[in-house]
DNA sequence: ACACAAGTTTATCATTAATAAACTTAAATT
DNA sequence: AATTTAAGTTTATTAATGATAAACTTGTGT
């Protein structure tokens, strides 16, 4: 079950940080945009402004970001600039190498949501994937790298969710699914095949943590049809996107060095993606 | 008129901001922390997690910062850095010449939210106000600043909200206040004399956007018996005081200087306190 | 000075969210 | 390994709450 009123005011937050405009947003905007009426919008942003989390101005009464929101940037907790930072190195490699769209997605739980992504070179590009977008497990690369380690119970958690079909080439059949994904298992990396978006190849690698649990997932889309042409390009991206991910993966590795910092560094990063 | 799962729902976000662990959150600490029964967290939180802004560990079952909120931190929208650092500067200029405890707080619709300070450095401390703390309007120098330069229906509006008795000498009555803010108007600054902490005395400037309306402003806390010892110790805090606010209020001034990055910049500043 | 648009407030009613209780799962203890 | 306890999840029910329309206020542009 969900709860309706907080899912709009969620919503409402989105669209703000989405669609901010200098000077704020008028409550005509949010209802227009949101299909709410003006009573109840009226009545969730005075309660969402009770909460610091935005404010209105007095004369023009239009709705801006409220301090609270803009508290959270500052906070260490929701940042691990060095985790961010180093893996965007990672991803920058196989960009650099490949020349082809690469992306380092966040498992979060049922999801995964694409933390970085570079676009490709090439000037035919595949733009697939964006910025806090969803990753459909069952249908490309990097879900089925991070399905690939999981186990059977979790992965019928989020494999019960909907599979979409997407292409011709989606499998959208569990049974099949589990079956491709436990024959790729020793591989280390999984592949999607025109399952996501017709004419584009992925390759997935998954990133673990010190537990070697699965919780990213570095993937390097191109176009079929090099891929098909030669069979070595396929081999360049796919050494490429496993080494990211492995480095990536090392981060999460206690360091030996005894270093106070360090050690609170290595405390935050787990829960700092 | 609030909606009351609105309020739960920011508050537990709140709290998730404030109280995160390595490893997350049990419902159970939701719950217990905030007063609320195991399953009406479980639907809300479940909400929550749907809309991404936090996720649960599928082995700890625990609670996490999602992405969304991440992903809020990092745009820029909501920080203008130029400003800030520019601001931390003026105050430290405060700070360090007199030693004493220095806020600038924000301007936002109803409320003055503290957005930096520094502590004092002298042995006996005013330790008043925190980090994103709501200012008194009418127990404070900061309060008094910004209602100062305020029309009347706005200054009633205010007003009209909960004027508590902090120390023997607040003035709660309305009338009383608004004598004194268009008595001192002429200033360009404000004082509390004990009016929010016993023994604390303070200083407050408004910062001005470039239209000259109030957006800030900046206080200075001393402890009172150093006011009352040497006369010429006001003088100076007053005079810093009213320096730092004027040099930051220059921030929000246009700039003659034609360039495009410049420009951009003060596109942003309107939305980005 | 008027008309119109945007925002606010209120009281009413139907929907929704809170609840308790049953159930599941996992961990701790014997 | 079996039992107990705790934590989390699901469900159906009911009372409270949030959505609504309509009246009202405020401010802007003509």
């Amino acid at each position: 079950m969900s709860v309706k009123s907080i899912e709009k005011t969620l919503s409402t937050l989105d669209f703000f940080i989405s669609n901010m405009k200098p000077g704020g947003l008028a409550l005509k905007d949010v209802c227009a945009s949101l299909g709410f009426k003006k009573s109840a919008a009226h009545h969730m942003l005075a309660t969402v402004c009770q909460k610091g989390y935005l404010y209105q101005d007095l004369k023009t009464k239009k709705y801006l970001i409220g301090s609270k929101i803009k508290k959270m940037s500052k906070l260490a907790i929701l940042d691990d600039s060095d985790f961010s930072d180093f893996a965007f190195d990672q991803i920058k490699k196989v960009n650099d190498e490949t020349g082809e769209a690469v992306h380092l997605a966040g498992f979060e739980g049922t999801r995964l949501i694409t933390l970085t992504m570079l676009e490709s070179k090439h000037p035919v590009r595949v733009d697939h994937g964006f910025l806090n977008k969803d990753h459909a497990f069952h249908a490309t690369a990097s879900g089925k790298a991070i399905l690939e380690h999981m186990n059977l119970a979790n992965q019928e958690k989020i494999l019960k969710k909907n599979r979409v079909k997407f292409t011709e080439f989606t499998i959208t059949d569990k049974v099949t699914l589990l079956k491709e994904l436990n024959a790729i298992k020793k591989n280390g990396y999984a592949i999607d095949d025109e399952e996501f978006q017709e004419g584009v190849y992925c390759v997935g690698c998954p990133v673990f943590n010190e537990y070697h649990e699965p919780v990213a997932s570095v993937s390097c889309s191109s176009p079929k049809y090099k891929i098909v042409r030669d069979k070595k390009y396929l081999d360049k991206i796919k050494s490429f996107t496993q080494q990211a991910a492995f480095e990536i993966s090392k981060y999460y590795k206690p360091k030996k060095t005894i270093k106070t910092i360090k050690t609170i560094k290595k405390g935050e990063r787990k829960y700092a993606a």
